[in-house]
DNA sequence: CTCTTTAGCAACCAGATGGTTGCCTTTGAA
DNA sequence: TTCAAAGGCAACCATCTGGTTGCTAAAGAG
């Protein structure tokens, strides 16, 4: 059962997911490598707010930062990001198979 | 900006998702729909904790609970887990998208 | 009828989380 | 060489979260 077991670990991920805030943070950083000043900007929180979701995304392997120069620049973590992909095709295929299953039942 | 607010509005489906506990109540439910005492059963946690993360499970819009007699049943949800698919299915390409245009970039 | 199973409700608890502010350091620009 | 911009660190705070226990109610089995 290496499948079940894959589907816990990625649990961390989604948490990481499970927050607003963060899911723009990821989508700015879509568009390039960008600083926590920068990202800041139109948040509607502090720098240390976006500072402390940078750091969860980070610890869920979602992102990456790097100091330069003055700035530390943000980018988008490629590995982990194709691991939470392939952990959510698991689960949507577990699903699709649970579907079929509970079309044999009784609808409703 | 459709996509962009669609992305926000499945915070809550991914925080749903972001706990081990709630991972393994899916993956059980996989196998159809089953009551809270069933469900407990290798759970580890207590039926309250287990009825808890239901809930949680429910609020958003990922399994659905019905009472039959003494027991309730729980069973997978199928159109919001089909839209959380989708969702999931968005921010994919989002991220592929912003990979091709990073790996335009300095790589390291 | 009575008793066991199944579950709901409520209170409680410790620890995580999301957010803030204040102060200090580093770096680059003037 | 001085000063503003960019961040790190730490403390603090309120609320949410995951989990528990105890008690009560409803359904079914005997």
């Amino acid at each position: 059962m290496p499948e079940r077991r894959k589907a816990q670990t990625s649990a961390p991920v989604f948490a990481a997911l499970g927050d607003e805030n963060r899911l723009r943070l990821l989508a700015r950083l879509t568009s390039g490598p960008m600083s926590i000043s920068r990202l800041t900007a139109g948040s509607g929180i502090s720098r240390q707010g976006v500072t402390k979701h940078l750091r969860v995304l980070e610890g869920a392997g979602l992102v990456r930062g790097s100091r330069k120069g003055k700035e530390s620049l943000w980018r988008l973590e490629r590995r982990r990001l194709e691991e939470a992909q392939r952990s959510l095709d698991l689960i949507s295929k577990q699903w699709d198979e649970s579907l079929s299953k509970l079309r044999m039942f009784v609808e409703e």
